[in-house]
DNA sequence: AATGAATGAGGCTTCATTCAT
DNA sequence: CATGAATGAAGCCTCATTCAT
């Protein structure tokens, strides 16, 4: 009587609709985009939809999930930079990819509203951003960079820090002029990534002559 | 065809409009919240509403420009405040007021979220983004806590960090579960306050002893 | 956020609503008359009907309401007839009314049908039916021309059989051509009528005469 | 455009599906089962039933023919009982089957609701009823059981009244509860055989002593 | 012969907005 | 000024049917 969900067959429609979902939720939030403008914007029937999500709902829980996934990639990454400096800008750049745009500014503040109503989606961010923050937290423990006292702020009081500044900026991404490109974005974040730097794990000697 | 939006007679109905909206829009967000909870929680019929707002979508503008006022207080507040610091724990629980709720969490992440699809809302907020962070960025540079160089960084660069750390943590406060009290979320801004501005202007004597 | 129903207020407008359906349903039965075929014959939009009803259920079940009411009017008209046969041919005869058409047949059939997945449903037919065999077991018990032992069955059985009987008779009148008249129907079940009667109330030496 | 309708290839098959239909029909009456629900049912795919059938129409109607078929068997089996009470207690008892349950009343009485709306089907199932009514005419015409003048009734109104009788008793066995088990159905269904065969072929004598 | 992915029309329901009272 | 009945467009979802494999 009702067995959608043929969850694993055919890995490429799910993506294909999430792909487009994408678009359009960012385009214009989870409940102003139609079931419609996604179909339409993966080129296929609305009814196909239905047959790889339940119903709408899920379709959300999905780019959810999708969006964890991209914060571990992200996150793994991060953890393979040469430098602290350099995961850094990876966690503060993650959202301006010209090509590959995964994580979307206004998805994400969208994926945070929804989250304020939908506990479900709540669970599921907090968890994300725990994760993150924790992958962050050792990735400082082991730097280098951050071995001298940072002014007393442990590694998670550090990371959480971080992740707030990197959660604030993509606030402040949403506010940009859409003409705005991917690069020019970037290399504001980029600014702002190097100022935080410079603040949490730059030696004092160093900040003299910077 | 007619003409309302009287604009100014009887304020007091606006504000009790407003007050409704802000209830319902925190609760389900903008376009979720229909016109008919708006006016029910503001124990008023429907068609009240549109002799004082033209349609929805100036609902929800005028929402962001009393968000723009509420702002302003509140960095007048802060303008006040006997320290620096005492001033940044002004910003940062704003929205942890039990009584008085105004500036609310995931009202301001929905609003950021409908910035980034409708020009005029991203207008007004960029615009309360900027004069919010000139305002803070005036109290840096009059504040005698900040006259040592932290680390290179401009009273513009502070400020424009703080601001990314108290609207990433806005963000995060809506992870929160709805249980947790204004006072408690209040304490967890705190910490994140108090650890900011030892990291931003301590000296670093003091910070030795801290 | 959901309160429909206005229940009491606008009486009119619900019956409105539940004549239009009940023509709808006759037409095309419950499942397949659209919420706007019955808007349409209405007169209304689509939309008013979910002022007066929650959903398409609460019409049908609305509906049912309504037949147990017509059936008690029609168990009163019949309790008002001056002999038993009389009785009967109301009883009989309560679907074939030209200008009044409250009971008809595909209705009922229809209402049965949907008893048979629908518990709720059921136990209001039920009911209905139990009141109105109770109903005719009175009639008989009272009844004068019912006093001769009738082939030793008690009032309750000779009320279940009349129904029986009755029921079957609608499920027949379903069968028969649309252009039949309303006048034809109710000669027809009048001719099963006085032979029912015959067959259960009438003396054998009156049998034998007849 | 292509050429379904393989008729009599595989009939089994066609009886696959029809046997899949029947619960469906039943379960959840004719237009509220879906196609998937029937090829669910049967075990095989959706295309699959349009290799037989040429639209849910068809199957529709099959199914009435089968019933039809079903209706003759059942007489088949009333002609060669011993006894005209015997006839009857198959005549009424014909849906009261653990094992094989072919007429069922939810489809039975979904069948009429059809009718009533449907020419074709209703032509069959009125050619069906007559075809049955005639058959428990002539049943009647050559029991010795109902050679006394029946309260003046010739057999064709007999069988007219057992026939109603038969489908009020449908209709009722509908409104019970589904727990009921056919051995408790049948049960009932012979009461009420019996009564109805007491009063019209029981000869005075008998009943005074029955 | 058989599958089940794909389509798209159509049904139920909601909701912003209007307007007679 | 205030009400809330009324409208109808639009959204979500289902399902009969087709067709490439």
């Amino acid at each position: 009587m009702s067995q959608p969900q043929i969850e694993s067959s055919n890995p490429d429609r799910r993506s294909q609709i999430l792909d487009a979902a994408l678009v359009c939720f960012a385009k214009r939030g989870f409940h102003q985009a139609s079931m419609h403008d996604i179909s339409a914007e993966a080129g296929i029937s609305v009814g196909l939809i239905y047959r790889y999500f339940e119903n709408k709902e899920a379709v959300i829980s999905a780019m959810a999930d999708r969006h964890k996934q991209e914060i571990s990639e992200m996150l793994e990454r991060a953890r393979q930079a040469p430098s602290l400096l350099e995961s850094l800008e990876i966690l503060f750049t993650a959202h301006c990819c010209e090509n590959e745009p995964r994580v979307i500014s206004a998805f994400v503040v969208d994926l945070y509203a929804e989250a304020s109503r939908n506990p479900p989606v709540a669970d599921l961010v907090r968890d994300v951003l725990q994760t993150a923050m924790d992958g962050v937290t050792e990735l400082i423990a082991r730097a280098p960079e951050a071995q001298n006292a940072t002014n007393g702020l442990s590694p998670t009081d550090l990371a959480e820090l971080i992740f707030a500044v990197a959660r604030g900026m993509l606030m402040f991404d949403v506010l940009r002029p859409h003409e705005m490109t991917a690069a020019e974005r970037r290399e504001r974040q980029l600014d702002v990534t190097r100022r935080l730097w410079r603040l949490l794990f730059k030696r004092e000697a160093e900040v003299a002559y910077a």
